[in-house]
DNA sequence: ATTTGAATTTAGCCTTGTCTAAATATTAAT
DNA sequence: ATTAATATTTAGACAAGGCTAAATTCAAAT
């Protein structure tokens, strides 16, 4: 197994976060962005791992990850979140406070550790913001979600996850009483600019944006 | 508060684990052996950590390190053990495993984490080595202890740390049963090598050398 | 088919932290 | 008081990872 700096873990990671399902590769300035670094020091980087074989990358043309970059990915995320799950559950962090914490933690190495943490924790098969914890073989029980905002009218689900993990964004959630977990319905549809009602446990309703709604994940 | 990096903060620590109360500064050539690195790259740090304000350095003279170097260095030691306490309670990993992956943890930057943490395990004041945390404004609480091997004929006591901690040492201890927290009694001491036999939880017997006797640590 | 603007890469520089080899200071031994 | 041995520092090199400014490539729009 090859050994990868903290640096690189972290675009590692990036690349794989912005891997969308399609074809097209990940682009200098989307890595750029995502990480808050010049596109210049990105295309270095690019070339050193394309080197090391953790991407595949055609200058120009964005960069594709490897099968063995995605199963390194995979173990970052994994620790990643797993750490999140023992600050919320055992340390009493909220789910907003997780992130930085969690974003050192994921580079100590020491398989046995995560092993045990995960034992620790009894196996927990999503993190705080619902996202999945690939297990020690990089494989993701993923369960098919939608954006709230694309629930037809009077359609109902379970909240499962968040796409934007930014504090502010969780501290909204939690001021409104959405959370992972919960029991929705959309009970109003506002056609001229997308936004929307729903109704949360049967008990409370939520008025809420396009912007909001389309970073919160249904299963329904 | 100065921020540090990862290797800075390895040689702060180190720098102040081979710091003797007496008044003699530590020597380039110690922390180049105790940290397995060439005495010209820690001449370079150690300039650097001069202008800094952690240590005073006079060439050729070695180091002392400064109330602000002593401070740091007490919150990484506090990270470590505290680290450590929950690698063995929480985890389960035994005494002589903890190390590596505490050297990378102690390195986390959280000071709320380590608040949480010192709280989850119940503000412990000891590391699984026996060795005092200090408190988070650095204060310790130091217990007199001697060497096994300086302990009279008859006399007795209890072990409550241990000074050698590599994973060697820590699981001969193991094997022949002797732990933080047994109560001894020396029953023989021999002249000749200086190697004695003790008695353990009035229980059992065990023959050591000097070489292992000298490092652990008995209250009297 | 050109032109042009945005995206990307290259070139050159900087800092951190390490190394080896050479120079120099200190200490110990005559 | 010299000299020899040891410890320490300096000089110069290198790798990682970042930046700015300049050059280049791609793609979109004429
Ligand atoms: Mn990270
Ligand atoms: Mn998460
Ligand atoms: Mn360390
Ligand atoms: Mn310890």
């Amino acid at each position: 197994m090859n050994k990868f700096s903290f640096a690189e873990e972290n675009y590692i990671k990036t690349i794989y976060e912005l891997t969308d399902a399609g074809k097209k590769g990940v682009s200098t300035n989307d890595i750029s962005a995502a990480m808050k670094l010049k596109p210049a020091s990105v295309s270095d980087m690019l070339r050193k791992l394309g080197e090391k074989g953790v991407i595949d990358y055609r200058k120009y043309y964005g960069v594709h990850i490897t099968e063995e970059g995605k199963k390194h990915a995979l173990s970052i995320i994994r620790k990643q979140r797993l750490w999140e799950v023992f600050l919320v559950e055992k340390l009493r962090f909220t789910w907003d406070e997780v992130t930085d914490v969690a974003d050192e933690l994921e580079h100590v190495q020491s398989s046995i550790l995560i092993r045990r943490l995960d034992e620790y924790l009894g196996f927990p098969k999503f993190d705080p913001h619902g996202d999945p914890i690939p297990d020690e073989y990089g494989d993701v029980r993923v369960r098919p979600r939608i954006p709230l905002n694309e629930v037809e009218l009077n359609g109902s689900g379970q909240i499962v996850a968040v796409k934007d993990s930014s504090a502010a964004f969780l501290r909204y959630l939690d001021k409104v009483g959405a959370y992972i977990g919960a029991r929705i319905k959309v009970i109003e549809k506002v056609e001229f600019d997308g936004s929307i009602e729903i109704l949360v446990d049967n008990k409370k309703t939520i008025f809420m944006s396009k912007d909001v709604a389309g970073n919160i994940l249904i299963m329904v």
